[in-house]
RNA sequence: GCCGACAUAGCUCAGUGGUAGAGCAAUUCACUCGUAAUGAAUAGGUCGUGGGUUCAACUCCCAUUGUCGGCUCCA
């Protein structure tokens, strides 16, 4: 009896009945069979030597796909697993899943695992991969399973076995060597294919990401089928730690935070502080250029306020403690948005006024937990490039269109042109009537898809007040950060009882868009920090050019250099030290000043300076207007070189 | 907040119970120099903070503040 298998490609070829999946790659290529790691057949994840026994489509997973990558390291997991069965037999244990970056794998232990553990645990790994224990899938009754995890004594397994049902879900062990998990799989063949390694973290978590429950200890790790991959990957992390925006800020002298003066509070020194003002003043021109007006408004407000708002019902726990002002409540805040309505409370507004589109760079201070700290990142004081819009139903939709064309031109001017979208829609507590909703969903749904932008749901993970939109972006490491969201208010124009008179003459609820394109500036800045390496675009840098004499002899011309430059706007600093030229280069490279510009003997006599681009030893010569123009033009094009 | 680790000079880091060390940076002097570190000298720390153990604590113990890796949360 033979069977057809249908190919990606289209073409349909005849194997015997009960062949296994692995030799249908063989019969391909021998190339797929390699790197297979598992079959999937008629769009069903399959082990490799699973028989097939009819008719069917294949297809092969390999390493390059995602899915594949998630089957490897969830199979390293349970090696991992399996080696700590092997070295501690009392652990129990949680879960061990595939993540983004590797896999890992919770477990109860008595002791406290230290980096020896884990290199102990590394080398068991690395034995039982060459043993090549196949992945063995066996399928159970429930009553089965809780027997089996009962005698073996794993109560994190029995837990996840209570909410399993048998008649709706097939349960599953996997046996690999002398370890058994309850895993749904799909896994490798054998251990054998795991070549690649590397244990890189343990940590505290709760079970089941619940900080009532027992904290288990983390194991984090990663692997790979290819040496080569494995080195780029410890070279990516280590990139990343360079990157390190706590690194450079402090190596480029932008911001501090102090013990002292209270965690999460950040200080900006002289040239942080430049390119925030940089930042901003791009952000302010770029926000009137596009029909929005700047708001100013207070740090603190009476409890009136945040009693209106809701904020002292839904958001207390995110606010600092209220302070006596003349015997009232005063708060300090941690949003804007109830400001920006007094504001607009104080006219009585026309639908000829709207939309409104009002804009601030708003600080706000929130309570965060002390371990959710991270300098830049997550701190309690920050300014949001915050604005609300206030409009008709019908004004939704063209406006939120709008805000995502200014938020890709935005994005896009600091380098940011990989974008992905995202739609959280209503979450289970939530403000507001449903026909709101989904006419706000559904709005923003068409807004997306007039603008051609495909994204992803994010089912129920709206704001408790409307649904959003969430736009992530890529830094230069691959790596994904939310920046952007616009946001649906149903609450605040409610209670607030706030108006406008329309068409009709009527009184009608205006609507609330509540968005932020870079977040706040503060992470913003950190993101920004770590794409560019701290080298940042000419437009950016807080010192644009740095003038370097060759010796003090030529300290004069030198300065008339950078008076014109200066006068033309630019950035510049004239190096005086009584140093060797090469030592002010290297320092200035280190300063990472996109611009070194050496005067001597040779540039004071033709009235040209030579200019010495940032990472290149790579020199060219201009007379000084020139350089200027050129310079210039590269600040306003915001190019990246 | 929770689990674990860590905190020594401005920075990066040595220092395992017996009076604190290096490199870089800083300051001074000499050199006046052609594309990633000139040389010499000087100065700089109650070892995060508060208790405790000890004849003696940077070192051991407890608490506290902060940082780091995660968890939870999130701009």
């Amino acid at each position: 009896m033979n069977i057809q298998a249908t190919l990606p490609d289209g073409s349909v070829r005849v194997f015997p009945k009960g062949i296994a999946a692995l030799e249908i790659a063989k019969a391909i290529s021998h190339r797929l069979a390699d790197d297979a790691l598992v079959a999937v057949i008629n769009g069903e994840q399959t082990e490799l030597y699973a028989p097939v026994e009819s008719d069917c489509s294949v297809k092969f997973v390999t390493f390059d796909q995602a899915e594949g990558k998630y089957v490897y390291w969830h199979s390293t997991s349970h090696l991992m697993a399996h080696a700590i069965q092997d070295i501690h037999p009392e652990a129990k244990f949680g879960v061990g899943p595939p993540v983004d970056g590797g896999f890992y794998y919770d477990i109860d232990i008595n002791k406290k695992l230290t980096e020896d553990d884990l290199k102990i645990i590394e080398d068991r790994m690395a034995v039982l991969a060459k043993q090549a224990n196949p992945f063995v899938r066996q399928e159970l009754s429930k009553a089965e399973a809780v027997a089996f995890f009962e005698k073996k004594g794993d109560p994190y397994k029995l837990e996840i076995l209570s909410e399993l049902d048998d008649t709706e879900e097939t349960i599953s062990l996997y046996h690999e060597g002398d370890f058994t998990d309850l895993c749904v799989g799909r896994h490798l063949p054998d251990t054998g294919k795991i070549k690649y390694f590397k244990i890189l973290s343990v940590s505290g978590s709760y079970w089941r990401g619940d900080e009532k429950n027992k904290q288990l200890q983390r194991i984090y790790g990663v692997s790979f089928p290819k040496k080569k991959m494995l080195e780029d990957h410890l070279a990516f992390l280590e990139e990343a730690k360079k990157r390190d925006h706590r690194k450079l800020g402090k190596q480029l002298d932008l911001f501090s935070v102090h013990e002292e003066a209270g965690a999460g509070l950040i200080y900006w020194h002289p040239k942080g502080a430049r390119i925030r003002l940089e930042v901003e003043d791009f952000w302010r021109k770029s926000h009137l250029d596009h029909g929005y007006q700047m708001l100013y408004s207070p740090h603190m407000g009476k409890s009136w306020l945040w009693e209106t708002s809701g904020h002292l019902g839904f958001y207390r726990d995110s606010m600092y403690a209220g302070m006596k002002v003349d015997e009232m409540d005063y708060y300090i805040k941690p949003m804007n948005c109830p400001f920006h309505i007094m504001i607009y409370k104080t006219q009585l507004r026309s639908y000829r006024d709207l939309p409104l589109r009002w804009a601030e760079l708003g600080t706000v201070y929130r309570y965060e937990k002390s371990g959710v700290l991270h300098g830049l990142l997550r701190v309690r004081g920050f300014t949001q490039d915050d604005a609300h819009i206030f409009c008709t139903l019908d004004q939704v939709e063209p406006e939120v269109i709008e805000v995502i064309r200014f938020a890709k031109y935005i994005l896009g001017s600091f380098g940011f042109t990989d974008l992905s979208f995202y739609l959280s829609t209503k979450p289970e507590k939530a403000v507001g009537e449903d026909h709101l909703w989904e006419k706000a969903t559904e709005s923003l749904k068409i807004a997306m898809e007039k603008e051609e932008i495909s994204y992803e749901v994010d089912e129920g993970g709206g704001a408790f007040y409307g649904p959003k939109i969430d736009i992530k972006i890529k830094d230069a490491l691959n790596r994904e950060w939310q920046l952007s969201t616009v946001q649906f208010d149903f609450n605040l124009p409610e209670r607030f009882d706030m108006k406008y008179i329309g068409e009709d003459g009527k009184e009608h609820r205006p609507f609330m868009v509540h968005r932020a394109l870079l977040g706040s500036i503060e992470r913003f800045f950190g993101i920004l920090l770590e794409h560019y390496a701290g080298d940042f675009p000419l437009w950016l840098a807080p010192v644009q050019a740095a003038v370097i004499p060759v010796s003090q002899n030529f300290m004069e011309y030198a300065e008339s250099v950078a008076d014109r430059m200066r006068k033309s706007g630019i950035r510049v600093e004239l190096d005086h030290r009584s140093e060797k030229i090469g030592y002010k280069i290297r320092d200035w490279e280190l300063k990472k000043a996109p611009y070194m510009l050496i005067v001597g003997e040779k540039e004071q006599t033709a009235g040209t300076v030579s200019i010495r681009k940032r990472k290149s030893a790579e020199t060219g010569s201009a007379n000084v207007e020139e350089l200027v123009s050129q310079l210039l033009e590269e600040i306003n094009n915001k190019t990246f070189h």
